[in-house]
DNA sequence: GAGTTTGAAACT
DNA sequence: CAGTTTCAAACTC
């Protein structure tokens, strides 16, 4: 039998509950005047990863399956492959209610390099503060820049340049200002960053506050192997091609109004993991840590940090969540959750947290972090009575329409009798069910 | 605000 | 890679 590639994500929003950012505090050890606005800092965060959007085909065409752990019953993605008839139900990066994100496709196969679906990146910018940019080459005359660049660029013309030189551009990408004014996109489907020169005026007063007189493709892709923190390694490239920027701007100005929770790191100088602040590819400021190493003050330091957390984990850099867009419901959590004892309905949860519900990644323990999971009174029913009707979606049962239809349209071309076409139906209608039910008892998980 | 709980990160 | 420890945030009182 054979299946289209059926991919399909219908993540739930979860209500949303409030994401309470607590006002700013001294840094216990680092305080403003410590920090030197626009001095060298090293991005090392890498943006979303590309696999959100590029389908997947299963490998063996003849199997038309809906794979455990494919379906969840919250972030669907399920697979059924059909070889000839190529139909595809993919998701858009971000998800969208239920009921209706995916797309039915009869066409070819994207490659992974060939995806329609929008594109976005935001980056923080190991300056002081985070630069995000968020693109959609799908709206290419539009797309959504905001950047805080370190050599105080006017913000228009980054954004201008951008679009300009990213119109090409189809897979999520990560970007960086560097402090020489560089700015490096990452492809993830391409072997290494693309390295575009905004060739910026000096910070000279006349010229406004950094004018781009021209914005060029400088180099092609990064000589080094494309690793998960590719912004980082680039950055000490570029670092040596253009000298560091002059500070252009005081703390406090353009980005500081974008407000980040302090951190209240004791022990580890924030410069692991733990501190969010790090974590998240910013530097400590008007945090409440003590001991902080995550300043420019000790960059070494802090670069050998990165260094060894990517050393750990290539990814540790990249956001948790995949997917996702401004102000809608986010997409899902790369690594999922191992929460054991919250329900997932704490913000101990990283995807609860996040906003987003768990997925089949999760190895979490008696998960309630799901559509109706939330609502469920255990006094009054238990998971059991009610987290199958979370499973069977509308959007899992037109997954499996789809599937139908595929094998149905391969019987139709193949010529093959009705009752074998009515076979061949009803076999992947059983499939998918068990497939479903499968999905069922590993949620079972009360 | 102190103490506890929790789960990710780090370590072994 | 699994088990343990460390850590800081979330939570409770």
């Amino acid at each position: 039998m054979n299946s289209p590639t059926v991919e399909l994500n219908t993540i739930q929003s979860k209500q949303e509950h409030g994401s309470d950012n607590p006002s700013s505090k001294d840094c216990g050890s680092e305080k403003d005047s410590d920090i030197h606005p626009g001095s060298a800092g090293a991005p090392f965060w890498a943006g979303p990863p590309s696999d959100a959007s590029v389908p997947l085909i299963l490998p063996h065409p003849q199997q038309h399956t809906i794979q455990p752990g494919m379906v969840d019953p919250l972030s669907l993605r399920f697979q059924c492959s059909c070889q000839s008839t190529q139909c595809q139900m993919t998701y858009p990066d971000y998800l969208l209610d239920q009921s209706s994100q995916y797309h039915l496709l009869t066409g070819p196969v994207p490659g992974p390099t060939e995806s329609s679906h929008h594109s976005s990146f935001s980056a923080p910018w190991f300056t002081n503060e985070p630069i995000l940019c968020s693109m959609m080459p799908g709206d290419l005359h539009s797309p959504l820049v905001s950047i805080c660049p370190p050599q105080a660029m006017d913000h228009q013309q980054v954004q201008e340049g951008l679009t300009e030189v990213t119109s090409h551009i189809t897979q999520p990408v990560v970007c960086n200002v560097t402090g020489g004014g560089q700015v490096v996109l990452v492809n993830h489907c391409e072997p290494g960053p693309v390295f575009l020169t905004l060739e910026s005026a000096p910070p000279h007063r006349d010229d406004g506050p950094g004018q781009v007189k021209a914005m060029s493709v400088s180099g092609t892709h990064s000589q080094h192997h494309q690793t998960a923190c590719p912004l980082y390694e680039s950055r000490d490239q570029t670092a040596n091609m253009q000298p560091q920027a002059p500070p252009a701007r005081a703390v406090g100005s353009l980005c500081e109004s974008k407000s980040r929770k302090p951190c209240h790191c004791t022990r580890s100088q924030c410069l692991k993991l733990y501190c969010e602040c790090f974590a998240n590819g910013v530097m400590c400021n008007n945090c409440d840590c003590s001991n902080c190493h995550n300043n420019v003050e000790h960059e070494m330091k802090r670069h050998k940090a990165i260094k060894s957390c990517l050393g750990r984990n290539p990814d540790a850099f990249r956001p948790k969540i995949a997917g996702g867009k401004s102000g809608e419901v986010k997409g899902w959590h790369n690594k999922g959750c191992n929460c054991k004892r919250s329900n997932c309905l704490k913000n101990y949860c990283e995807c609860y947290e996040a906003n987003i519900m768990c997925t089949s990644s999760c190895k979490c323990v008696g998960c309630r972090n799901y559509d109706g999971g939330s609502e469920m009174g255990l006094k009054e029913k238990t998971i059991k009575d009610k987290w199958p009707v979370s499973v069977i979606t509308p959007a899992v049962v037109q997954a499996v329409c789809g599937c139908l239809l595929a094998q149905a349209e391969e019987a139709e071309r193949e010529d093959q009798s009705l009752a074998q076409a009515e076979h061949m139906v009803l076999d992947e209608f059983g499939h998918c069910l068990t497939q479903i039910v499968k999905a069922m008892f590993k949620y079972n998980t009360y």
